[in-house]
DNA sequence: GCAAATTAATGATTTATTCAAG
DNA sequence: CTTGAATAAATCATTAATTTGC
């Protein structure tokens, strides 16, 4: 056979969408957890592996932010050239304005439900002091051991009914607020 | 007691001397298969996971580098203060040069048995292009999964008589001096 | 001598850059 | 040219050294 194939991942449209809703709905760094449930999923529409996952959130985070940078560098570019001609508008919040304050950074991480589809949502009401600094403070996290041995053979198990990862570890909320034990050291000075 | 334990992984003296001796030996950034190896080999010398022996790596790598660059750049400073008074000596090799070179891209990687102590070093002659870009060029590598379920409950597992490493896959030589075949791309343009 | 406070090392994560397949 | 894959650089955060006041 040499089945050298494709030496990287091709996604499927349905991966792709499935990929993309999941970021809209603010995923931006899964953990392993999330990325093995993520990479579960996502192997019924066709043959994926947990880095494929873990790759494409940073790339498409990475290029968002890349896009979007170089489109307030050129609106920027043009303030200056402009230089405030005779303020006509002062600023009428263009809609990359706004996907750039929404880039900076994400506070939806509602990973009740990973999946887009079944919609819940439950408008996330009271984030308090949310990210800080989007870190993942010590935890599980990613690693190496992809395929080495026999590497899934076949990829598109059915999974049953596909039970859509019910977020082993707690229950949903505190997700990188992992600031629960010894939090006290707090007097960093500065 | 509470064993919230440290969150960040202590490398005890043992494995601290085994990654350095590897790091001397060669290996910069070790491959899935050679992660685990080598993790399995020092988790006899206290709790280890993967992704500490990948961290290690790449931090060291770095580190190391990074002083080096430092020191280089010192040196270099230097020169350009003292411009070549008379030179006294056009260069007489510091051991830092040495280094230097040495540590821009280590053509050895005897990958036939990590660990030191069993010795052998074949002298490793005849390193022609080494390097170029250091690249693991598709392959297997890096990921995710490592716990996320109870975590390693005990980690000194004796492993008997400890086979270090046979290195399952081919033999050894071709690591990841990949760049044995199309070499002759020099022709960069630019 | 010791514990709190600073600083230095270094483990862990994120971001930027680069390489190459399609 | 787009984008998956991989690495290097930058950054954060925690632990160990160390200094300092008592």
């Amino acid at each position: 056979m040499s089945p050298a194939a494709s030496t990287r991942w091709c996604p499927t449209p349905e991966q792709l969408m499935i990929l993309e809703e999941m970021y809209r709905g603010g995923i931006r760094t899964p953990n392993a957890t999330q990325i093995q449930q993520i990479t579960a999923h996502l192997s019924f529409y066709g043959k994926i592996e947990g880095k494929n996952v873990f790759y494409w959130f940073q790339n498409h985070k990475a290029r968002e932010r890349q896009k979007l940078r170089r489109k307030l560098s050129r609106q920027q570019q043009q303030q200056q050239q402009q230089q405030y001609p005779h303020h006509h508008f002062l600023h009428q919040i263009d809609p990359s304005d706004a996907a750039a304050a929404a880039l900076q950074q994400i506070p939806l991480y509602n990973s009740t439900q990973i999946v887009p589809q079944i919609g819940g949502l439950k408008e996330s009401s009271s984030n308090d002091d949310i990210e800080r600094s989007t870190r993942m403070y010590g935890r599980d996290w990613m690693m190496m051991m992809m395929d080495v041995g026999p590497a899934t053979p076949c990829c598109n198990r059915p999974l049953k009914t596909l039970q859509l990862f019910p977020i082993t570890t707690s229950s949903s909320l505190k997700d990188e607020c992992t600031t629960s034990d010894h939090l006290s050291c707090s007097t960093s000075s500065d």
